[in-house]
DNA sequence: CCGAATGATTTCGA
DNA sequence: TCGAAATCATTCGG
């Protein structure tokens, strides 16, 4: 700084003081020899040496470096540098006023704020995409119900990565850029007038240059971000049908726990994970704990709804499931198939039908139940079939009462609510703890993770509703 | 192309 | 906060 000052002054006051009297080291003779005319030989003089000054980038180093030392003692340097000096001052190309201030760009802040609000930029967190992806699948006790994706996770450590080599790259070649000018224009001052000043403020262009540079890396960073972010969005608004294995494996627990068809926190992570094993043929189709949740709201939703449609869904996972029970209960189901309408051709319509009554049945005994506290609680099929499904135990024998009541006539109907209703004022201690508790709902069921196994149901409940 | 199936979202209540 | 219910939006099979 000061010594930039001092070197200009000296400078400076080599031309006025000394004028030409200063002999250059001979380094760089000039080319006309005369020392005629003061101003001729002076212009030719500042000729030759823009000239030199133009042509030595084109020269090699060691030459280069020569010229420039011939050039830095010419005799007519002084003169040249007080004429820049001049010029420079007339033209008032001097820094004027030193807004170095610059505000704070909202755009810039905005990005900051978004890769700070990302996880992109900020604290490193848990340290490696592995730890995140751990800590976001064990520790998220349902903190983070939005994204829980483990392939989220390790996308946006990604994205992190690269954004802080890209950054440091920058940053690094912002340095080194830096102090390449810095020596540059130090050198040159030598030559041109430079004050401190303006290589401050050439320090300042080009570290603007590069934080717009930097800007772009954080535009595109939160452009990668936002994508990665819709493609997960959309992945779940865009829905996919989950595969068939998958399906097939919610079915599974879904009628195999139909007396209690809600999967606690720890079921649906392992059904989530069961079903994201099966489906790995198909790529990223994970299947999370919330999609699970999903699914068994629609599950049970729809299947309250219409009971009688996934008769046979039921049938067939029931029987998946009952296969290892008893051969009893084989054979009973092959016997009830044989009885049930299985093809929805003609049986369709009039099913549906009979459920549309059952439903709207089904509500009013709801009500009329709560009205009347009658014990005589259980006209409704699915009612039936809960009851009858808790009372063995056994998911599929219920099921089969329940397309039976269903495709039968009110006989059976009746006979069935009296078995029923004696049973359930009885309240037999082997169904009673389970779903049904005379309203039709599911959801106050006392919750005892129901029996799994289908245990060995009385076979002659289910025979006596077939017949 | 239509309608059923189905996954996701919203709304509402306890 | 969870689940039921309604609803939306998309997929899929005929």
């Amino acid at each position: 700084m000061m010594e930039e000052q001092a070197r200009m002054m000296q400078a400076l006051s080599g031309v006025t003081l000394a004028g030409h009297s200063v002999q250059g080291g001979m380094g760089l003779p000039p080319p006309h020899g005369h020392e005629g005319t003061d101003g001729d030989g002076r212009k030719q003089d500042i000729g030759d040496i823009l000239h030199q000054i133009m042509t030595i980038t084109d020269q090699s180093l060691d030459e280069a470096q020569a010229k420039k030392h011939g050039l830095n003692c010419h005799r007519m340097k002084p003169a040249l540098f007080s004429v820049l000096c001049e010029i420079k001052e007339k033209t008032g190309l001097s820094i004027r006023g030193a807004q170095e201030e610059d505000p704070p760009d909202p755009q810039l802040m905005r990005l900051d704020n978004m890769l700070l609000a990302e996880g992109v930029s900020g604290p490193e967190k848990g340290g490696g995409s592995a730890a995140a992806a751990a800590a976001a699948a064990a520790a998220g006790g349902g903190a983070d119900n939005s994204i829980e994706h483990s392939d989220y996770r390790a996308k946006l450590t990604q994205i992190r990565q690269i954004y802080h080599t890209e950054l440091e790259k920058y940053e690094q070649a912002c340095n080194e850029f830096t102090t390449h000018v810095m020596n540059l224009l130090r050198e040159q001052s030598r030559t041109r007038p430079i004050s401190p000043k303006e290589i401050e403020r050439m320090v300042g262009i080009i570290h603007r240059k590069f934080s717009s540079i930097q800007m772009q890396l954080k535009q595109s960073t939160c452009e990668a971000v936002m994508i990665l972010r819709s493609r997960f969005l959309d992945a779940r608004r865009k829905r996919r049908n989950f595969s068939k294995q998958a399906t097939e494996i919610l079915n599974e627990y879904f009628y195999s726990h139909l007396s209690n068809p809600y999967p606690s926190e720890e079921a649906k992570e392992e059904l989530a994970k069961k079903c994201s094993i099966t489906v790995s043929q198909g790529v990223g189709t994970s299947i999370t704990v919330s999609q699970v949740s999903n699914w068994f709201g629609n599950k049970r939703i729809r299947y309250k709804k219409n009971i009688g449609k996934f008769q046979e869904e039921a049938n067939l996972y029931a029987a998946k499931t009952a296969v290892t029970a008893t051969h009893a209960v084989a054979a009973a189901i092959q016997n009830s198939q044989a009885n049930s309408p299985t093809t929805p051709n003609s049986g369709f319509q009039m099913k549906d039908e009979e459920f549309q009554l059952d439903s709207a049945e089904s509500k009013n005994s709801l009500l009329t139940n709560m009205f009347t506290g009658s014990s005589f609680n259980l006209p409704s099929s699915g009612d039936m079939f809960l009851g009858m499904q808790s009372l063995n135990g056994d998911p599929y024998p219920g099921a089969q009462v329940g397309a039976n009541v269903q495709s039968q006539g009110d006989t059976i109907r009746h006979a069935i609510s009296q078995t029923i209703g004696y049973s359930d004022g009885i309240r037999h201690p082997l169904y009673s703890p389970h779903g049904l508790n005379g309203n039709g709902g599911w959801h106050d069921a006392p919750t005892p993770s129901s029996v799994t196994s289908p245990n060995e149901g009385p076979g002659s409940v289910h025979s006596e509703t077939s017949n």
